[in-house]
DNA sequence: AAGACGGGGTT
DNA sequence: AACCCAGTCTT
């Protein structure tokens, strides 16, 4: 590994620098985000907020806009409150070891390992779907690696392979070696340094390892967005709850369990929260825009609806909605499927 | 231990 | 359509 790496590594910005919180910052992004995706948005971050007190006093949504199109919006509002606690309560500076920063919120086994190595040469191994899939391979491991109760067997056999001294070096070298040679699909088996000692090579199973139970099927979700308007005005509401893109903003939302949705629930609707619609003003819903999530499919229809007068404040109190100029909107933290429909 | 949580790229 | 990505948190 410490051969190949030097000879293949690929020139990439937090790859030149020591500061844990550029680092930490690469690692969140980088977190189910393959490089090519995330490395806009790490420039990105890393100029708008180049210490983590710019992150740290910067409002919410202006950091959600910035994450907007990365997904896993959970990643940017932990991130967010991490970087407000390592000021407050860490005087800025981020811990100094794995343990210590494994209490992150946001900061899993993998990333406080990839810090811990990365910053601090302390020699934890990381364990990201790259290095799985190297070790199940070189070493024939045929442990499920969905399953947590394997974490333990692949991390045992990368601390024990770490060389003295070298840990930044043989992580980031594993992780590349299974971006750039030993992929998920078509492995570059033919110029593998590891090909003699590779057992899946070996034994004719590279396409066998790693063992990986498939996920649950996806539900559908049927979305009838109400996308009420009055002059200039837009309401959008942020999303709160549990459900999918917490802190961002889309509009009054009629969930259905079909493609169609009655033109007397959507009035209704609209009257609940204190709408009155404009007459003669009718317009039909949009065409259905599918929207694929990892666990969720998505299929959303707009429906223009234009207002008689502003809603009232308690009105919106109650029903979350705030109204916006299409200016302000551009500004909001929105979900891909949002974007989408106002582009 | 199992589910929830995005979006984009590859095969 | 299935799989994967420099995973983490909640239940």
């Amino acid at each position: 590994m410490l051969g190949w790496y030097p000879r293949h590594r690929r020139d990439l910005p937090w790859r030149h620098t020591r500061d844990p919180y550029a680092i930490w910052l690469s690692e969140v992004i980088l977190q189910q985000t393959r490089v090519k995706q995330g490395l806009p948005y790490y420039l990105d971050f890393i100029s708008t907020y180049p210490t983590v007190h710019d992150l740290a006093t910067a409002p919410e949504d202006e950091v959600l806009r910035h994450w907007q199109g990365l997904g896993y919006y959970s990643r940017a509002r932990n991130m967010h409150h991490t970087a407000r606690q390592v000021v407050q309560e860490y005087d800025g500076r981020f811990p100094g070891s794995y343990a210590g920063l494994l209490k992150l919120r946001g900061v899993g086994q993998y990333t406080a390992a990839a810090i811990a190595s990365f910053a601090y040469d302390e020699p934890v191994a990381v364990l990201d779907g790259n290095v799985y899939r190297v070790l199940a391979r070189v070493f024939g491991l045929t442990a499920d690696i969905a399953a947590p109760a394997s974490r333990k067997i692949f991390q045992q056999l990368a601390d024990t392979l770490i060389p003295a001294g070298q840990p930044a070096e043989f992580n980031q070298a594993v992780m590349e070696f299974g971006a750039l040679q030993c992929t998920p699909a078509k492995p570059d088996c033919l110029f593998c340094p590891l090909q003699s000692q590779c057992f899946a090579f070996q034994h004719g199973m590279v396409h066998e390892l790693p063992v990986k139970s498939k996920a649950k099927a996806t539900r559908t979700r049927h979305f009838h967005y109400l996308v009420l308007r009055h002059n200039d005005t837009v309401y959008m509401r942020k999303r709160t709850g549990k459900d999918i893109w917490q802190g961002l903003y889309d509009f009054a939302l009629l969930e259905t369990d079909s493609s169609e949705v009655a033109a007397t629930a959507v009035v209704a609707h609209v009257e609940q929260m204190g709408g009155q619609l404009a007459p003669n003003r009718a317009e039909e819903p949009s065409a259905t825009f599918r929207h694929v999530l990892s666990h969720q499919k998505l299929e959303a229809r707009f429906h223009p609806l234009w207002l008689q007068a502003p809603l009232a404040a308690e009105h919106l109190a109650a029903s979350g909605l705030q109204p916006f100029t299409l200016a302000e909107v551009e500004n909001l933290p929105k979900p891909v499927l949002i974007t989408n429909f106002f582009s």
